[in-house]
RNA sequence: GGAGCUGUCGUCUAGUGGUUUAGGACACAUGCCUGUCACGCAUGAGAUCGCGGGUUCGAAUCCCGUCAGCUCCGCCA
């Protein structure tokens, strides 16, 4: 733990000093902040000089960031703790940091270049780093060719096992569900092991139940034996046809083993993505001194929610659209996308940022899109789109989750590791006891009732 | 909200129905030794086996409930 702290001083100082080095400063913006309809729940503060008001944490520093840009300082950041009151994980906590900036004038790759950079100097300054002499490696890829190949959109590039579409081989046949799913608009997709001895009948059966989990209704597999002959619960289905174009289209050699799951896009990209980073583990395919960084870019603008039932925000609504696909943001939001990027680092997304929109007009029809009525876009965001109206520069950033940052770069799989006094699953501090009860008077105070029943409630 | 795993001295843990008066390591206390340094040696203190019920002649061990911790799904603009 000791080391983790040390660790963690010493990533924060060396990113101060490359900030700036490159001419940021760093600015404070409030902790109590306003409730923003979008997003997260809000940690809410009860104001006992305004009865009946609330403060919120910050999710993100997001539009102080952005009003900054618009008072003229061109370049700023700040190591930000933010706040979201969702359920936690072993790499999510409630309250984190991140290490936030803003830029004017830039376009994507810029900022991209200002963190690359800044990995690099982490990697040269901080000295547990820069002793195992291990070189950062950054690439780029599309949202969609990352669902594509990897099933998800961070996708770990430590090991192969891409995922390949093999759809169109199965044009003309005759087994039932991959009829079922092409005829349905979905699709059939295969991963490759070269090895089919790797696993047993009992692994099958438990990839078989992780797919099954992502929604897909089974896990296929066929292996290729002595002569390229198919072994699989469906080998008599098929084809001459379709055997030749598997054995060309994915190269196949004698004793490989596919795995193919035939359903929805997304439930196939879930189904394989698992399946692809279970395996990753299980047959020992990742070197864990490595550090892979990948920048995935081209997101989708929007998605939708099946929960809400409506189009929401898969960045922040102050994402700005990209220009070769904006022209269908009245025909079909869903086909647009954005000027986001995220950084992943070794399967798990550290950071993720975008372009933002400068122009109000535009920014208020993607809240229309977005289903926020006028009210609550001129309580919410009133006197954001009013500095729009009088101009201001075109701007992005990013922001690096600090805390999962520096359990990646130590080696660490539980984000707990890296903070000093965590929360439990259930959100308590095991030191202190927070959260706990307060007095009626405090509560009057603030002019708070709580309503005893299985639930707690404000107000 | 749902699924699963775990719960034994201060800490890490051994122990899956019967000499278990629950064993060890580290830490602690006392004494001895000692230019020691992850000191060594001896002695000692320290555990109602998370809690409540049940099964059994007998439960840390099996069952049910409950609480807590953890992992995952939902959720995380």
């Amino acid at each position: 733990m000791q080391r983790n702290l040390r660790l963690r001083h010493d990533i924060t100082a060396a990113a101060r000093k490359y900030f700036e080095s490159r001419g940021f400063i760093e600015i404070e913006t409030p902790i109590m902040a306003k409730s923003t309809p979008e997003g997260a729940r809000d940690f809410l503060v009860p104001s006992r000089l305004n009865p009946g008001k609330f403060y919120a944490l910050p999710q993100s520093p997001q539009l102080f960031k952005q009003t900054l840009m618009f008072s003229g300082f061109d370049r700023c950041y700040q190591v930000a703790r933010c706040f979201r009151d969702e359920d936690l994980r072993a790499d999510r906590q409630p309250e984190f940091t991140q290490i936030d900036l803003e830029m004017s004038f830039v376009e994507p790759d810029d900022v991209m270049k200002v963190i690359e950079e800044l990995f690099l100097y982490i990697f040269k300054e901080v000295k547990e780093l820069s002793d195992k002499e291990i070189k950062p490696d950054f690439t780029r890829i599309r949202w969609k060719d990352s669902m594509e190949s990897y099933g998800t959109d961070k996708p770990d590039l430590r090991f192969g096992l891409p995922i390949k579409e093999i759809s169109d081989i199965f044009k003309e046949t005759s087994i039932k569900f991959f009829k079922d799913t092409l005829k349905k608009n979905g699709c059939i997709k295969s991963i490759v092991i070269n090895d089919a001895s790797l696993l047993s009948r009992k692994e099958l059966e438990i990839l078989t139940d992780i797919a099954k989990d992502c929604g897909a209704g089974g896990l296929l597999w066929i292996k290729t034996g002595y002569g390229l002959e198919f072994q699989s619960p469906v080998s008599k289905f098929l084809s001459e046809t379709e055997k030749r174009d598997l054995i060309k289209n994915l190269n196949l050699k004698e004793n490989n083993l596919l795995l193919i799951v035939a359903d929805k896009f997304e439930v196939v990209c879930q189904a394989l993505g698992t399946i692809r980073n279970y395996l990753g583990e299980k047959l020992k395919l990742i070197n864990k001194d490595e550090f892979k960084f990948v920048w995935v870019y081209d997101f989708p603008l929007f998605e939708w929610s099946e929960s809400e039932k409506r189009i929401v925000s898969k960045h922040h609504p102050f994402t700005k659209p990209d220009k070769n696909t904006i022209c269908y943001l009245k025909s079909n939001p869903l086909k647009v996308n954005s000027l986001a990027y995220d950084i992943v680092l070794n399967g798990e997304e550290i950071g993720g940022g975008s372009i933002r929109i400068n122009d109000s007009n535009l920014q208020k029809e993607i809240f229309n899109i977005l289903e926020l009525d006028e009210k609550r876009i001129e309580e919410n965001f009133g006197f954001f789109i009013k500095a729009m109206e009088y101009g201001i520069p075109p701007h992005g950033g990013i922001a690096i989750g600090m805390d999962r940052m520096v359990m990646l770069l130590g080696g660490l799989d539980n984000i707990r590791e890296v903070i000093a006094f965590p929360k439990t699953q259930s959100a308590v501090c095991m030191l202190t006891g927070t959260p706990s009860t307060v007095t009626e008077e405090q509560l009057r105070e603030v002019f708070i009732k709580v309503i005893e029943e299985n639930k707690e409630g404000k107000k």
